[in-house]
DNA sequence: CTTGACTCTGGTCTATACTCCAGACTTTAT
DNA sequence: ATAAAGTCTGGAGTATAGACCAGAGTCAAG
């Protein structure tokens, strides 16, 4: 079991994050020790880590937390409505992924072209944006 | 050329959106009818195209700015300095796009996982993150 | 057994990215 | 010609995601 500093040295965040995620509902520590000390375990590491994962992604907190709730409705709510809002996300994935493919794309032509030492006459975003639309 | 609000809806944002971004320097109306009306051209919607795009793949506002400003610096900055700056944007990119493949794989199994009609018993996206890790 | 590092709760503060008025002017439609 | 719809500037308000601080308790090492 990790106390709170070091999951947080493990995830690389901040205690504080730890906490505002706790309060948020996001995560609850395992366990507590007598005088109140978090305690966390390796599952609260996984969760932390799709935490950490979903936000890079782009989802919000509050979309997160939806996310892991779907383990707690289980019962409450019908399997064809969690698939549904999973669907809902897996679109929303694949939006970003073409999105975050076109700006690679662009940086990347961005970074080809503009160099060998010269000045950087033709180095705009824009410009390899419309490279790539021709 | 478009008026702010033909311009919004074009680019499914509000009025206040874009004159928010004109204020933090990402984009200036190419020019203003004599009353004062903002008015947009064709590449100030390639240019709000982008800003959306590099939002969605999750650059801040700020980050934007400076990619969009490398034009601006041309003749400042050395060659060298933006390709530098530029790469390590794609790096930022190729990091997100590693978790947004893995995200979008757990999403997937979840799905395909989960239905059936049935109860969603084993429905969770930290069992399916589980059954990746394996 | 005390000192320094860590943790607790509760609260305030900050940055980002907008949204939402208010009051005044402009344009468009009838 | 007038009403409705759109636009202007400036400023206040909101949601998200924490960071930071105070005062008090806890734990580990020398």
């Amino acid at each position: 079991m990790l106390k709170i500093g070091e999951l947080a040295e493990l995830a690389g965040i901040s205690r504080d994050a730890l906490r505002f995620y706790e309060k948020h509902g996001l995560i609850t520590p395992t366990a507590r020790t007598d005088s109140g000390y978090r305690l966390y375990s390796k599952s609260d590491v996984l969760r932390i880590s799709f935490i950490l994962s979903a936000k890079e992604v782009g989802f919000t907190l509050n979309e997160i937390h939806q996310l892991l709730e779907l383990e707690v409705t289980k019962d409450d709510k019908s399997c064809q409505d969690v698939k549904q809002f999973v669907d809902n996300k897996i679109q929303v994935v694949n939006r970003r992924l073409t999105e975050i493919k076109k700006i690679k794309q662009s940086l990347q032509t961005l970074s080809n072209a503009c160099c060998g030492g010269e000045p950087a006459t033709h180095c705009t975003i824009l410009g390899a944006l419309s490279v790539q639309n021709r």
